[in-house]
Formats: structure tokens, sequence, C-alpha cells
DNA sequence: CCGCCTTTTAGGATTCATTCCTAATTTATT
DNA sequence: AATAAATTAGGAATGAATCCTAAAAGGCGG
């Protein structure tokens, strides 16, 4: 564990917000002005591959990471792409698992709305 | 309506697949040799924005393109990539609807598993 | 069918997120 | 502290997708 992987772990575990790997990036250089790009890119591929975080992709954007590791659906803003978590429904998914046979590996549902500060602006 | 815009759509609506761009360019080329990249890409996004079909976007893997213009769910082999479409069970979503007021204007639902071919594999 | 205006195309350059490469450094191990 | 293994910085490379421009095609009114 290095000072740079510690340093990216922690600030995705200090907020709630969905960074990208470029904001990320800014923030962790503002504390190592000397930590390369591609040393985010790869020490986030690496968290997620430990399941410490999770990766969100995004349409036409960068991905997100998220701090949450349990499975959850997320409401994103069609406007200016900002993420929340959501709760899933006990059950919600259960009509396909009793069509599909239970053998369902993993979800990604993404709900799409206007954020207050979006729609205020349309 | 050109001819290479009507090939692309023609390509897309003759079969069930969710192609990528490059593919629906491969195929388009064997009719059309002097088709160009960019004019294939064009026109599909022009045939998502008037709603004629729909586009995927998908993990760490190019995007691919769906005949069906009504929304509904997919399942995805996260082997291979493979796509198929699934129909959305009937108030599937009406829990967020009630938590969110009603205010949702689309949404993304993947369901991941290992296709046969892929399960065979491994 | 003809000219005129608008739209679209081919082809290539460009962008942007992300990955890859290599020598130098850091971390972990003995 | 010495050595082996893993990681880094920095920049080059990749790949999907977009953008640019001059040339070609569509479409219309006559």
């Amino acid at each position: 564990m290095t000072r740079q992987r510690q340093l990216i772990f922690d600030l995705i575990m200090a907020a709630p917000e969905h960074r990208t790997a470029e904001e990320i990036y800014d923030l962790a250089r503002a504390e190592m002005p000397s930590l390369a790009r591609g040393t985010v890119y790869r020490n986030l591929g690496l968290l997620v591959r430990e399941g410490q975080i999770r990766k969100l992709e995004m349409p036409d954007a960068p991905a997100r990471y998220d701090r949450e590791r349990r499975p959850h659906p997320h409401l994103v803003c069609e406007r200016c792409g900002k993420v929340e978590d959501l709760v899933m429904p006990d059950g919600l998914l259960r009509p396909f698992a009793l069509e599909l046979g239970e053998d369902i590996t993993g979800y990604d549902l993404k709900l799409y709305h206007l954020c207050p500060v979006c729609r205020k602006k349309a």
C-alpha cells in the first residue's frame, strides 16, 4: 500500500460524491503534486477489482467512482450528470430471476431525471 | 434521406443483434465500399436523436445500437458482451416513482450473466 | 430535365478518456 | 541494510467517437 494509493482511496471514502478519475486526480494533486494521472487510473482499477469501490459507467461521459460497495441503483441527472445513490427495494428483480433462472451475476440500474438545479435553469 | 443513411438504417432494422458502430460500418461497406466511418457515426447519432433507434452504452466497450425503440431492459453477457432484450414487467419501477415523485424521464436496466457459450468455456 | 440552394458525404485530422511503456524509485523481505 | 518485487512518474499510444473541409448528392421550383 503506497502513499499514492492510500491518498486516492481516502479521497473516495471521505465523501459521498461520485467523482470522475480526473476530479480525483485534481483533488489528489492538491496534496501530492507529483502524482501521475496514470497512477490514479491504475489504482482506481485496482480498487475496483479488489471490490473496495465501484465503478459507474456514465453515458457519453467519463466513469465515476462510488465508495459504496454494495450494489444499488443510481439516480442520474440527464443534464449535468450528477449522481445520487438509491436503495434497491427488496425483490425488485425477482421477476427476472424467475424468468431467467437465478443465474444473474449483477445488475446496473440507472434512473434519469433533471436535478433541481438543472430543472430551475430549464 | 441519402443512400448511406438508408443502408445504415436498413442494416439495423434487418436483424435483432445489438451491433456496434464498427460492425455496422463493416456490414455497410460490404455493399458500399466508399462509405466513411464518420458517416456511420453521424447517422447513428441522428437516428438516435430522431428516436428511430436506441443507443446502448456498454461498460468498457463500444456502444451498441438497438432497433427496438421502446424502452426495455437488457441481458448482457459479462464475458463476451452479447446483449438480449428483456421485457419490462408492469410497474417494476413503481417503488421509485412513489419515492421520487414521478419525474423520472427514463431508465437503463442491465442484468449481467454468462451466456451459454461463455458458460461452456468457463 | 435544369439550375440553385441546402444537406450530406468522404477522408482524414482531432479529441478525450483511458491504457501502456520504461527507467527510476519505493516498498517489502531477509 | 541488501535485495527482490512492486509501483511510480511522465509521456507515448490506443481506440471510440467527433469534427473539419472541399467535393458530391439531394431536393425543389420551374
